[in-house]
DNA sequence: TGTAATCGGTTGAACATTCAACTAGTTGCG
DNA sequence: CGCAACTAGTTGAATGTTCAACCGATTACA
């Protein structure tokens, strides 16, 4: 037997609802207008710009944005035709297909940032208490622990190898 | 100039990103295979339901949800094809459309929601505490006004038509 | 009344995402 | 070695979303 929401859960669960809907639009409006990318390729220059030598496999990109891997492979064709990424034949696995990073593509990320940045703290960081703002977080990541191994159909085991915060080129900070 | 994020903020930040696509995956997922609707149908379902006589415009439905005409449009025409809905012409403006929910369409809608609410509870509500929802609720509360008006291009004027809560039908409370 | 501007809604093409095959390289194990 | 099972990644069709062009109805207003 389900057990319905109260008024005041249904009150937040729907403001959630859309105002997530039109905090992700947003964003994704303003990358595209700016810098004609969406979220889900900014994300990956992103993580590619943070790894060690600016490459990863993809599976492993993949696994850090919680993407498909048949996504990543369209979405990663698409960058590549940008010449925003290059493709590469793993030395250690025949199978493996590594993505990196262009100096085209970096550049690309270093302009879109501080933009990006102003969009999430527009829409977003500045609109809500600090406090409040890390309660989000918390709530969110324990979201993302319930929810997390299952995601996208092929996710694989749960590899627990959380790349280092302070790594090389970091110039995401969105 | 822009500023970035601090430590905190990008965490939280990244918390969110993380955690949302995966709530609004696994939301969507748990409709589609239990009930084959996508989150946006059973959205619009909800609304009619909500609405005095089962029945919306196409553009008040647009503007309830959030969505472009266009999407609305498209939407409708698929909870058409399964008869859940129906399309009639409006009497008072000969360009108006209505929609209108049928005994079908309202028999899915209450099958469907005792689940969609449960999935509601296990991935977001039961997760976290009553206060951080609350508070969650007013973060998202105050972005959607932020954001609200100037939405999906064709938002239109901001219509502050807000419906009354205790409607009839509400089968919804999710 | 006539006509320009606007509104409500639809259409179809372009593009992104998902899903279910499929290819090819690798591992396990007799 | 040889074969089965599995993993990495790609492909293409089906589906959903966006965008710009479009059509008919309505309004404004001379």
């Amino acid at each position: 037997m389900t057990e319905w929401l109260t008024t005041d859960q249904q009150r937040a669960w729907r403001a959630y609802l859309l105002g997530s809907t039109l905090l992700s639009e947003r964003l994704e409006r303003d990358l595209r207008e700016k810098h004609d990318l969406s979220l889900a390729e900014y994300e990956i220059l992103v993580r590619l710009s943070e790894s060690g030598d600016k490459a990863l496999r993809m599976a492993e990109l993949a696994d850090s944005v919680k993407n498909s891997r048949s996504r990543i492979t369209h979405t990663v064709n698409r960058l590549a035709a940008d010449g925003f990424v290059v493709r590469r034949q793993c030395d250690s696995d025949g199978r493996g297909v590594i993505a990196a990073l262009t100096d085209k593509g970096y550049a690309k990320l270093v302009d879109a940032a501080p933009d990006h940045v102003q969009s999430v703290r527009d829409a977003l960081v500045d609109l809500i208490e600090e406090d409040d703002l890390v309660r989000l977080g918390r709530a969110f990541g324990a979201i993302a622990e319930r929810l997390g191994s299952a995601g996208p159909r092929e996710a694989g085991a749960i590899r627990e190898s959380r790349r280092s915060a302070e790594t090389t080129g970091d110039v995401s900070r969105g």
